[in-house]
DNA sequence: TTGTATATTGGAATCGATTCCAAATAAAGT
DNA sequence: ACTTTATTTGGAATCGATTCCAATATACAA
């Protein structure tokens, strides 16, 4: 408690118990050249022996900008992929010194506008803008006020950077996959809305087919609400069609879990008789079906590092021409193939 | 763009512009008395004219305390519970006019140091520490430098405030719900270590049986490793003795996941003739599986919320008095039960 | 040795807020 | 009308760093 409230030391002190100028001090401290060895040893065992570190208050309000990044999200909170996000995130900061201030707006729009009047307040070098799932966002314009990069979303008008999942690539990944593995029929069980993931796993499908010369059999191909009993129905049907797949592709890790239970009501065994591939590589869930799950990774840890260094490095201003990209979706190996 | 360059005003210019003092300004600012409604509205006019916002670089300097409050995490990453515990975090905290600050260690202690740096550099109003999972930790002398709380763990030496999870409350619950649905042959597969979770929802275990004047019966009682195969041969094991148990009541929800297997493989309906209970909570888990799990939720939310109350509100100093808090774990009812 | 170019150094000014004190105004009391 | 007392106000000092400029010290050349 004593060492709570002792004030701490400033530069002041330091360069009074050195014996040099404030000047001096500070040259040191930034690493300037123009300082004799002899002074800078001196001035860095003074600096040890008080335990001295710059207040990070005067050295922004002096030169105006800070080491911070905010991270905004909306409503992340209830997908676990979060914490990939903003780990990458973390790591690229703290390789340019910086540090993440975090704000969850649950969606809501008054809270948004706060969370910038903070970060604005605040002079962060950036925001990031995280969405719960790939999907286009309509932003206030005040968004054009900071550099800002979107993660996991992208702006209808496109005018702001951002980096998504290549849904296509994972897609066409993971259907090669099975095709690899000899199966020339493959059920796909996709979403029903037209999210870019629905669309664009579907195109990785079709092309992967057309890649290895498959034709492609629209009654492979069926959409399912993400509910337990729709996934299992649908299943059920797909696989009692006559020439059934011995492979299938799931929109994600929930619906294989789904599918899982249908074939086992079928008693079709996991990987013999049916092949299953999903997507996300949600760990909860993929690692800890039976068998494991082999699924595509969203590569939200990338995702998050990429935003960080492009704010830090690519000095991102809104325009036309602002950069889209799009990380690739690892395969994750596990004994569902 | 010229949003993004244009220099930002200052208290200067509002104080110029609106023909005061900057003193006066500063007190409209922050609601002093003393001011005549007349020169109030004046100065506020002229603030929104502007768009004025204070920097916060600036008033931390002068106030010598920051609105911001450290979230330092140790490789809770892998959980999804974490997202929970900092929305608890950042709504108590956002009620306070203050902002999350997030740091993750993996584990790694020099990581560990560089954020107590940081914070401490920040000069935020406290920090959280937030284990993985409850669990006694132990950490560097440095923690007793800056207010702190320990969020679902807690110092060996209880020197630290801390708040965790009533595991009793929580096994008690779990069990007294079988109970009260007429089951008396419970069985309890728990997981093999000695960390609080389960010595404390055995403890609960008992209690509830107890209380119900139900004779505790070990070989109804089980520990597995939290793995699949475990799980899946110990829940086997356990239908399979003679008067077998109607319900079941699992370490966690991962447990439960597997258990329900070997359910299903034994052809026994859940919940007509065996009940399931799970713990923690995980929605991914327990929502989606079939049927839904009735669980016992983790309080991450509002240990999170406790944590910043206390760190605000309660001006915590390292004392061997310091408040160790746990926060009961409410029943999820879905349809395993 | 002396003059010139170069390398170090000290310290005042600055960033943008808050706070305190003295001065100016208004209100109250006789 | 004239103190006395209470409210409002302006503005200088301050927080703790960086930066720039002038001053000093040192190296180099003739």
């Amino acid at each position: 408690m004593d060492a709570m409230q002792k004030r701490s030391s400033t530069i002041q002190d330091v360069a009074r118990r050195a014996g040099v100028g404030v000047g001096t001090v500070s040259r040191v401290l930034n690493d300037h050249p123009n300082v004799t060895q002899a002074t800078r040893e001196q001035v860095l065992r003074v600096i040890a022996d008080l335990g001295y570190r710059p207040k990070s208050a005067a050295v922004t309000l002096r030169t105006r900008q800070t080491r911070e990044i905010g991270l905004i999200t909306d409503e992340i909170a209830t997908t676990p992929f979060a914490f990939d996000l903003i780990r990458g995130a973390q790591d690229e900061a703290w390789a340019h010194q910086s540090i993440l201030v975090l704000i969850n707006t649950s969606g809501n729009l008054d809270l948004l506008n706060a969370a910038l009047d903070q970060m604005y307040d605040r002079q962060v070098r950036g925001v990031l803008y995280a969405a719960m799932f790939h999907q286009p966002v309509n932003l206030p314009e005040r968004f054009r006020e900071l550099p800002a990069v979107l993660v996991d979303c992208y702006s209808e008008d496109r005018s702001l950077p951002s980096v998504v999942p290549n849904e296509i690539q994972g897609g066409q990944d993971a259907v090669a996959t099975l095709l690899q593995h000899g199966h020339r029929r493959i059920g796909f069980i996709n979403y029903t809305t037209d999210q870019p993931a629905v669309v664009g796993r579907l195109e990785g499908y079709r092309r992967a087919l057309a890649a290895a010369g498959v034709a492609y059999d629209p009654t492979l191909v069926r959409q399912a609400d993400i509910a337990p009993e729709a996934v299992y129905r649908t299943t059920i049907q797909l696989m009692q069609q006559p020439d059934r797949p011995t492979a299938l592709f799931c929109f994600n890790d929930r619906t294989a879990m789904w599918a899982y239970d249908a074939l086992r009501d079928l008693a079709l065994r996991v990987p013999e008789e049916v092949a299953v591939i999903g997507f996300d590589n949600q760990e909860l869930l993929a690692a800890n079906l039976r068998p494991p799950l082999t699924t595509m990774q969203l590569p939200h840890y990338e995702m998050g590092r990429w935003a960080v260094h492009h704010l830090i490095a690519g000095n991102p201003q809104p325009s036309p021409t602002a950069p889209q990209v799009q990380l690739d979706c690892p395969l994750v190996w596990r004994a569902s193939v």
